[in-house]
DNA sequence: GCAATAAAATACGATATTGAAATAAATCTG
DNA sequence: CAGATTTATTTCAATATCGTATTTTATTGC
C-alpha cells in the first residue's frame, strides 16, 4: 500500500500530463509517469469515476489498437492568475482543461497601497466567480520584487510603499477560501513559458525580462530556480565595464533602451505607448541601435558562458524592436566567444503577450492543485 | 509489489545516506527517504543479510529507545577515483565505508596522448586490485575539458592532442569490468564539496576553480548543472572589460594571478612551486594585489546577482593567498553591489587539498553504485 | 525501586502496484 | 479476406509497502 498522499500527488500529476498535452492516453501516462499499464488503467478509472477526465472516442491513427483518448473535463473547475505590479493588475481565468475563460487588466491608482492590491485582487477574482458556477479550485499570484513562495510571503517591492512582508497566501486564502501560490512575477513568466510558450520543449531556459528594471528568471531541469536567498535573477544591479558606477538597469531596461534610442534625457519619462515607440526607433543601421545590441551581446555572452542554457526568452517592450534585434545580438555575442560559432546561442522574442505573468501564476495554481480526498 | 529495479535503488540510497552520516538508524533512514518505519526495517534487514551493514551497539543518547546504530562494512568492496590532466593523473581508493585507502599521484610525460592516458589508469588501478582480495565496485572518472556524463564520452580537452570523443567509460568498463562514471574534473570537485568538504551543509553552490585555466562547477538543488551543450559554467572565455578583447582566463587563472602579482612576463612558465610562490606574494597592501581582488570581485558580484548561491568555494592554488584573499574580494564586491552589505556573499577557499578532483570522482563511483541483483 | 515517559523497532493485516499474459482493435500482407 | 503484426488496454495472482498497534529498551521523576 502507498500513502495515501502519494497516490493523490500522482493523481495530480496525470491530469498536469494531459492538461499540457504530454499525456492522450493510459499508455503515454504509463510511459511518462513510469507507471505499469495497470497501475495507469487504475489511475484513470478513478480519474474518470471523480469526471476529472472523459473518455472521447477512439481516433485510429498508425497500425495497432487505436488509443482511448483522454482529455480533461473544462467545467471541474476554474483557476485565477493574477500579476500585478506598481501600476497595473492582470487577472486570468483558467477553465479546468488549462483553457483561457477570460482576462482582465485594471490599472491601480498612483501611491497604491498593499492593501488596495490585495483588495482589488479579491474583487476581481471575487467577480468572476460570480460569473460561474464551477468552483475556484486555486489562485496563483505573480508579484513584483522579492517573493518567497514557500512561505507565501512577499518581503519588499520598491514601488509599493508598505509593501514589506506581506502574507499574501495567507490573506488571499483567508479571504477567498481557496489554495493560493505566490512566485515572483518574472518566475511566473518564465512558468508560461513553460506551459505555453518557447519552453515547452525546453526543461532549461532563462527568460530576460526586460521592462521597467531588468532581470531574469532561471528554469533549470525544469525547475524554477529562485535562489538561496529568493534573489537569483537580479542582474539588473551587475554593475557595467569595470570602474563605472552604473548598473545593467540603467542600460537594458526597456525604459533605458527608449532613451538611448530616442535619445531622450533621464528626466523625461518613457511614453505609455511604449513598444509602438521602439518599434518606430528599431534601425538596425543605426550606431544608437548597435550600441544597445552591443551591450546585450555582453550580457547574453556572459550568461551563456556560465549557464549554457538551451534558449534565452526576451520578455517585455523590447521584443517590439523585431527578431533583427535578437539575430543582431546572437551574431555580436558570437564575435565575442567565438567558440558559440558552431552553436550559436538561441536568444529569441517570446510568443507570450503581456498576460504571460498571469498566465504563469495561473499555471502555478493548476500544478499545486490535488484533487480531493475521497 | 514494486519493480526490483526501484527497491535496488531504494537499497542504493539507504546505503549513500549510511556513508554519508546523514543517516545512522532504520528510524532516521525511514525519515530521509519518508519511509514507513516497517519499510525502513525491512530494508536494513536486506542490506544487515547481504553484509552491506552491520549493527553496533546501541549507544543511548537522550531519553527513549537507544537506535541500533547501523554502519557501512567497510570490507564489502572498494571504489577508485581518478582525475588527470596534460600533466598529471590523481587516483584515490575508497573502502565501502567511504573511508580513504590510498592515494596516488602520477606525472604524465609531455604530449601525452589518449591511450597512455586510459592505460595509465587502468595500471594503477589494476595494481591497487591486486592489493586488496576485495572487489573493485565502480570507478569515477574526472577528465578535463567538455565531458558528457550520460554517454560516458569526453568530447574535447585542448591539451591532449587526440582527446577528442574518446569513449572512456566504454573502454575502461570493458578492461576493467567494473561500472565507470565520468564527469568534468571541476564538476567532480564540486561533487567532493558536497560529501567531504563545506558543500556538505549545502544544496546550492558554486566552486571557483582558478586553476591553469578559470571556471566554475555550480551545484542547484543539490544536483550538478552540466549545461544544455555540457559546456555550463566556462566562464574563463567571459571577455574582461567592454571593447577589449582579454578573457578572464587571462587575468584570474592560477598562472596569469600569479604573473600579475611577481610581474612576470607572458612568456614566463609559472614554477612548480606556485601555491608556495603565490604565499608569498600575498599581500593585501599592494596595489597589484588590490587589482586582483577587484577583477575576483566583479566576477563574484555579477555570478552570485544572477544566481544567489549559498557558498562560492575557490579551489586551486589560489587558495594559499589565504582567508584574506577571499574576505577582501567580498568587501569589494559589497562595494560594488551595495544590497549584499545585510548578507554578503559567502566565498571562501575550499579545505579539500589537490586531490578534491579525484575524490569527487569516487563520489561519482560511489552514488552510481547499486547492489547485485540478488 | 517503580511507575511514567519517550523513542526506536517490530508485528501484522490491508491494499496498491506490479509483471506477465491475455484480450481488444486497428492496420498490413499476401 | 484470413492471418500476421502492432499497439493499447485489461485481467489477475503475487507481493512490497503502508498504517496502526504493540513491543522493546532506555531515561526521568518521585
Amino acid at each position: 500500500m502507498r500513502s495515501a498522499r502519494a497516490i493523490r500527488e500522482d493523481l495530480a500529476r496525470c491530469i498536469l500530463h494531459l492538461r499540457s498535452g504530454r499525456a492522450d492516453c493510459r499508455r503515454s501516462l504509463a510511459r511518462l509517469m513510469r507507471l505499469s499499464p495497470s497501475t495507469a488503467g487504475s489511475y484513470v478509472e478513478q480519474l474518470l469515476a471523480a469526471e476529472f477526465i472523459r473518455e472521447t472516442r477512439t481516433t485510429a491513427a498508425g497500425r495497432g489498437r487505436p488509443r482511448r483518448l483522454l482529455r480533461l473535463v473544462g467545467t471541474a473547475g476554474w483557476f485565477a492568475g493574477v500579476e500585478f505590479h506598481a501600476k497595473r493588475i492582470q487577472v486570468v481565468a483558467f477553465d479546468f482543461a488549462g483553457q483561457t475563460l477570460r482576462s482582465e487588466l485594471a490599472q491601480l491608482p498612483d501611491a497604491v497601497t498593499t492593501r488596495q492590491i490585495l483588495n482589488t485582487i479579491v474583487r476581481i477574482v471575487g467577480r468572476f466567480q460570480k460569473d460561474w458556477t464551477q468552483p475556484l479550485l486555486g489562485l496563483g499570484v505573480g508579484a513584483p520584487g522579492v517573493v518567497d513562495p514557500e512561505a507565501g510571503v512577499a518581503r519588499s517591492y520598491a514601488f509599493v510603499a508598505d509593501w514589506r512582508e506581506v502574507p499574501v497566501v495567507d490573506r488571499l486564502q483567508q479571504q477567498l477560501g481557496v489554495p493560493v501560490t505566490l512566485e515572483n512575477n518574472l518566475r511566473a513568466t518564465a512558468t508560461a513559458e513553460r506551459w505555453f510558450g518557447a519552453g515547452r520543449q525546453l526543461t532549461d531556459f532563462v527568460v530576460v525580462g526586460a521592462r521597467s528594471g531588468f532581470g531574469v528568471a532561471i528554469v533549470l531541469g525544469g525547475r524554477l530556480w529562485t535562489g538561496s536567498q529568493l534573489a537569483a535573477g537580479e542582474v539588473g544591479h551587475w554593475p557595467t565595464g569595470t570602474g563605472d558606477s552604473g548598473q545593467l538597469h540603467d542600460s537594458l531596461s526597456a525604459p533605458a533602451v527608449w532613451r538611448r534610442l530616442s535619445g531622450a534625457t533621464h528626466r523625461q519619462r518613457p511614453p505609455t505607448d511604449l513598444k509602438k515607440q521602439l518599434a518606430r526607433l528599431a534601425d538596425p543601421g543605426s550606431p544608437l541601435f548597435q550600441d544597445v545590441v552591443s551591450d546585450y551581446a555582453y550580457f547574453l555572452t556572459r550568461v551563456h558562458l556560465l549557464l549554457d542554457a538551451a534558449a534565452y526568452l526576451l520578455h517585455g517592450p523590447l521584443t517590439a524592436l523585431g527578431p533583427a534585434f535578437c539575430q543582431a545580438v546572437v551574431s555580436e555575442a558570437v564575435r565575442l566567444a567565438p567558440q558559440f560559432s558552431h552553436r550559436p546561442p538561441c536568444f529569441e522574442p517570446t510568443l507570450l503577450d503581456d498576460d504571460a505573468g498571469a498566465v504563469g501564476a495561473g499555471c502555478h495554481a493548476m500544478e499545486a492543485w490535488q484533487p480531493p480526498l475521497p
